[in-house]
DNA sequence: TAGATTGTTAATCGATTAACAATC
DNA sequence: TAGATTGTTAATCGATTAACAATC
């Protein structure tokens, strides 16, 4: 009991600031947490797919123990996941299915898309420009590459504008994104420059490790993370299941 | 100290069970820990980046507070993540680096690559087979499509097979890993082909929730998670850079 | 009503970080 | 040698899971 009184001292005082947003902030009924775990924001556009689904179904309520099943998670943890959208469901009934869709979005900012430029118009930077991510909260409005055979030429819907506009681009038209789908030896480069431009967030689809300012949010997107996980269990352990012989 | 028991035993048993795994398996001087953490799995391909290019810069020992500094991450936890391969350093000098090169390669098992089809040639199937992934630990050696118009064309030197054939060129050739970049509505079907082949793992690039045999190891590398860390952070406080004005 | 399901607090689990003796 | 750096144990932190009263 002892060694929990300093976490139980911690739940005690959240709950006072928590108290204490309410009165600076009269607008939302539920004061939003002040941090919101990073694990939880992951998995909220699988609850989002799933729940599109299931109106697809006509479906207009869903229970926590669906969603968990659908998804192989905890119960506990979707109605931890689904608390932050501030969205309620109902004992017995479960949540309703459109109100939850509506507040994910919200949440994620994907109702108001924000801009991005893609730099590195290869194989990768090509299939990302294919993808049309507004619906997920992100409209690349420029593209830009090194190779001067590749300017000019439109993939996509977009010309493919030289490297040295990148920074002038990013800073006129208030780019708060940058996508990095470069070799790895220009990443860093590159990034420099997105950032001289002003964006606040890159999407790292290189494997360079970026030394930018620490208000800078990068968000890696590379392979070889999910490579290691599946290659390691495979060599030690996943082998191959005898094929069946019919 | 009380509430602490509990844990400190569980340490003595895992002593206790390393000691007789030790006994039972004579061959690994240090025997190998009985669980990864994954978090440490997923760094690893990090140091390996960045050790190629120490080595190429001509070190030969490297310290965990310079991999720790490059990376921003804590030099504990560096230390504890390179000790999984079983490579000691030495006070005052660090560590081999040409050696932890081999021993992470090793761990990760990209020393022996596995063989991987792909299903689904669009862009993004396209770009996949466009990286050579052997030295990743991945070679994709076979590529399928639904559409009859892209069977038969070459892509990145294999050329693309129907749909039909998956399920008993996984059971034929034995492979372990199938990398799925179908459309969503079509990955539950394509998975399970893929299972029925009898692969053990599954690099799921579809949004779909996948439900298969728990004992299939499926490693989501969809986008969504990746955009909502991003777009939230973008919509709640992480405003562009007002740009400087020259 | 009875009981399935929510919302929430407490307990557990696991990962990260701090501390420090050993040592090169 | 002196002190930077390792290896490892202990402490902290944060996320997941269990428990359960409230309630529809």
């Amino acid at each position: 009991m002892n060694t929990n009184r300093k976490k139980n001292l911690d739940s005690n005082d959240a709950k006072e600031i928590a108290v204490t947003a309410v009165t600076q902030d009269a607008y939302s009924a539920k004061p939003a947490p002040r941090v919101v775990p990073t694990p939880s924001v992951r998995r909220l556009p699988l609850y989002l797919r799933l729940l599109r689904d299931y109106v697809a179904q006509g479906r207009e309520t869903i229970s926590c123990t669906r969603l968990a099943a659908d998804l192989r998670f905890d119960p506990t943890q979707v109605r931890k996941d689904l608390a932050l959208t501030g969205v309620v469901g109902r004992p017995k009934v479960g949540y309703p299915v459109a109100e939850l869709i509506a507040a994910i979005e919200d949440f994620l900012g994907w109702r108001n898309p924000v801009n991005a430029v893609l730099v590195g118009v290869g194989s990768l930077g090509t299939a990302l420009l294919g993808y049309n991510f507004s619906l997920h909260g992100v409209n690349i409005v420029g593209a830009f590459d090194a190779a001067p055979e590749k300017v000019g030429q439109v993939v996509h819907g977009r010309e493919i504008m030289p490297i040295g506009y990148l920074t002038h681009f990013i800073q006129h038209r208030h780019i708060p994104m940058g996508i990095l789908a470069v070799p790895a030896q220009a990443a860093q480069s590159v990034a420099e420059m997105m950032v001289a431009g002003g964006v606040r967030a890159i999407w790292n689809f290189t494997s360079a490790a970026l030394q930018l300012p620490l208000d800078v949010l990068v968000e890696r997107a590379d392979f070889s993370a999910s490579l290691a996980v599946l290659t390691r269990a495979l060599a030690h352990g996943l082998a191959p299941t005898p094929p069946k012989i019919p």
